[in-house]
DNA sequence: CGATAGTTTGATCCGCGTCAATTCCAGTGG
DNA sequence: CCACTGGAATTGACGCGGATCAAACTATCG
């Protein structure tokens, strides 16, 4: 694994216990005391990762759960031939460890140069199962990610390319807090995004030049955009 | 609403508390002691729903969880222009509940006669609050659940038709418990599975009967199957 | 029986995948 | 500063898997 572990950085990713950490919004922080943040801490550990690299692989036991401080990640799912399906993009705040129990049922990849505490597995649970409002707080977590899942299952299942591409660029827009007129960063590349659609990579870029032509969006760049007509996009995205 | 609601039946679904009650498997009782049982049973009511009709819809106010006793439901997301994606399907033992807040983010339909225990969406809150265990077994159905909603996306976003449905009929079986050989009942219409899988109804039609052509299924009537080389069959699943 | 809803099967069409050829950059080195 | 290079993105031509349209078949229920 290309992850550099650094051991002296004991930092739970919250300003509350560690001034150098960059992170405002942590999960598994947000809702503690600051003595279960100090006992917190000793359990976390800094995690780095270049750009491309594998965090986790589907299948691999799973030895820790993370919480992603910055950067962003990619979730994969393949099959045996080695069709890919991304089940999610991580933002800094998100944390990893919702879906599995025993071993991972994605990889997790940095889209870029990436930040994450890791929490050893088995330790966090235990001292979950003894904080019972961080449960709380994860199960709310959990509650999000599903009915998200489920309208990327809609989304999938149902919508047209065009309707796809647009719905991503608004949702993804609004996972970045970024108001409408506001460029917005595309950390992924178009295979990604295509892996993530259920589309190729063509039919992704034929579509983001043709909501660019009748001047819904501006591309800024090759990473990044811009929606023009908000309004439009969501009629196109058919929500 | 076609709910029926039996005021008089104070039943949580497990037979610890209530004799006449048909359930083995309750995910909300399972863990409680037989003291919580009486306080949780005050907060349960029985309801009945006849064949099709509509538990809830999509969009409106939660007031409602549910535990599913008897019968099966689809959970459907529907576009503007009517399109259809199905999320779920529920057997008897889930808990309806996990993937919402305030606002329902499916309706839930029965897919035939049907028996839920209903819970106020707020005292059922209040009590999880002040019952820690409960929320960890809730926090594990989620996980199952997500997982599995992930798997989903892999099927939608890059697996043919054949590949689809294959994956369905294994899923299914095992989902109800059954051994391979064992006939499965299949309680949803073809309209049910096409919406599921993402496809038509004349793809799915046609794909059933390709696989019984090739004997690796069998087709009981038109509501179960066989699986007859679960070995083959999960060799077009592409897992 | 007929009526109705669901299913199967066939013929045709089209959106998106596939294949192929440029174009566009971000590095990198001279 | 420009030339070179390799990976990513764009654009075009064409084909196919599954959607659409249409019709026949089946089952259930009055």
């Amino acid at each position: 694994m290309a992850a550099v572990v650094d051991d002296r950085a004991v930092c739970c990713g919250h300003h509350r216990v560690c001034e150098s950490c960059e992170v405002r919004d942590l999960a598994v922080c947000r809702v503690l005391s600051p003595e279960e943040l100090r006992r917190f801490a000793a359990l976390a550990r800094h995690v780095t990762l270049e750009s491309g690299a594998t965090l986790f692989h589907e299948g691999d036991p799973a030895t820790h759960v993370y919480s992603l401080t910055r950067g962003y990640l990619r979730l994969c799912k393949l099959l045996a031939d080695g069709r890919r399906q991304i089940t999610g993009f991580l933002v800094p705040g998100d944390f990893i460890g919702l879906a599995f129990a025993d071993t991972y049922v994605y990889s997790a990849e940095a889209l870029g140069p990436t930040r994450l505490c890791a929490f050893a597995r088995t330790a966090f649970q235990d001292w979950l199962a003894r904080t019972p409002h961080l449960e709380h707080e994860l199960l709310g977590r959990a509650r999000g990610e599903l009915a998200a899942a489920q309208e990327q299952m809609l989304l999938l299942g149902r919508k047209s390319a065009r309707e796809r591409v647009a719905s991503f660029l608004l949702a993804f827009a609004r996972r970045l807090g970024r108001e409408p007129g506001e460029t917005v960063p595309l950390p992924m590349t178009r295979t990604d995004i295509a892996d993530y659609l259920g589309l190729t990579i063509e039919t992704v870029s034929r579509t983001l030049s043709g909501l660019r032509r009748e001047g819904l969006i501006e591309l800024v760049g090759k990473n990044g955009y811009r929606i023009r007509h908000a309004a439009a996009l969501e009629a196109v995205a058919a929500l």
